[in-house]
DNA sequence: GATCAATGGACTGATGTTAGACCAATGAGA
DNA sequence: TCTCATTGGTCTAACATCAGTCCATTGATC
């Protein structure tokens, strides 16, 4: 079909001419979706998220609708929507009247192997994507850190940080880990680098929360956890890299391990 | 008022008890606002991104209108609005029919001094995040890929556009810069690093778009990114990352005086 | 037991947004 | 010179989302 092998050619060239770059990365980010859903749907997912880092843990309750819809620029409407949505997944709770609110109810029982491989295969180059980005946004963050140096509050709030997830109790493993790695990015102070680590870390989280918390890895981690706060601590910025990527790419082994 | 001081203690320890890190900036980022703008607003910032940034230099054109909405994720009638405030704007010229559609016009004309001040007041502590989140976003790319190492393909890439900004006409210069550095982040091979890249260069770019392009400030760029490449492709992390702060902090530090 | 402030629940009317179909204009190429 | 594929221009009906208002419920406190 010569003529439709014209038509592409002509294609290309009118794109090649029209726009520079087109299949440039540079000018997919550019003109990327605006949004990744309606508002309602978009909700769902913050509000999930708030859930699963932990930020409104088990028994805790979100603020007041009002209040939490004027927060996520949202209706009242939309946002109640999107409770009931957790409502009825058994996600959340919620009681009428004064000292009512939406309570977060306990945790979900842990997940099947075999759903882990599934939401790995489900994301496909995202994963690789979101392991990528972790790593640049969390060596990036302790590089500046280290390179930088934190002040007596700072160096309390992080020692405070790896206390509580070296002495935690496995239920709270993962909540408290994520709270010490979304630490670093938040000591740097801009609230553009806490939502974005907040946000790789929530792609993630179904596939961490998949795998099981060794004993083992656990030390592990701890380990690496100290190293990386001896690191910047120290104001070394090349141990804090080093520590850093060791870490990330442990558990970024367990994870494609997962996969087979 | 004693009541008062009660309502507002009872406020307090409520909230600590609902809400744990009510006031931690990781609840702050999980609970941000779900969208910047109606889709229009956004729709519109995003068209000039891709104008600011080069991706679409002058005298070239966007797609089409269809193809275009649907890489927007927006209706047509929506991205239309948003095409027509360009226009007004003076900064797309449409034309109908085939080989029609949306040009870029020639590049505005340079704002003053002054604009660039109260451009500056405007962002307020959104410049010192920009600046911060750029800082690490850049850094972070920079450690991975000296670690990581590049395939050929990448060298010549980076290598073609090191030459590109160094060689540049000055009208050409900020746009081959703009250029330069995003393929630094788009080299990691993460699109979501991509588009955080590109997102926190066009916050700063009106910005950097007021200061006046002096050749002696490009001959330090230009030494300073030949730097950030050798040591990207000596595999060398310590060198890339004390010459990429150094070149940020440079441009960091004119930003800063022109405020006063 | 009664009060009442804070909370979730429900409704209305207005505005924003979408999908899809169809019309109008253009100019490179037959 | 004429064709016609591609492009911008326009319209409609349906749905999503919004701001604002008022109602119903709760339980700590008086």
């Amino acid at each position: 079909m010569p003529a439709d092998a014209d038509e592409r050619a002509d294609e290309r060239a009118s794109e090649s001419r029209e726009f520079p770059g087109w299949n440039d990365p540079t000018a997919e980010a550019v003109l990327r979706p605006v949004r990744a859903g309606n508002a309602f749907e978009e909700t769902v997912e913050r509000l999930m998220a708030a859930i699963k880092l932990g930020v409104v843990p088990p028994g805790a309750r979100f603020p007041a609708e009002r209040d939490l819809a004027a927060r996520l620029g949202v209706s009242r409407i939309t946002l109640r929507e999107a409770l009931r949505a957790l409502q009825q997944a058994g996600q959340v709770e919620v009681r009428r009247g004064r000292f009512g609110g939406t309570f977060v109810t306990g945790p979900p029982p842990a997940p099947e192997p075999g759903e882990a491989r599934r939401r790995a295969e489900d994301m496909g180059p995202a994963l690789d994507d979101a392991l990528t980005f972790r790593q640049v946004l969390e060596v990036g963050a302790v590089q500046v850190l280290a390179a930088r140096g934190l002040t007596d509050t700072q160096r309390e709030l992080l020692l405070s940080r790896l206390a509580a997830v070296d002495t935690a109790a496995p239920e709270d493993y993962r909540r408290l880990d994520t709270a010490f790695h979304l630490t670093l990015a938040e000591l740097a102070g801009s609230s553009s680098l806490t939502a974005a680590a907040a946000d790789v870390r929530m792609r993630l989280n179904d596939l961490l929360n998949a795998i099981p918390v060794l004993s083992r890895n656990i030390e592990h981690s701890a380990v690496q956890h100290q190293a990386i706060v001896a690191a910047v601590l120290d104001g070394d910025p090349d141990a804090a890299r080093l520590a850093v990527i060791e870490h990330l790419d442990g558990t970024a082994a367990l994870l494609r391990g997962f996969l087979g």
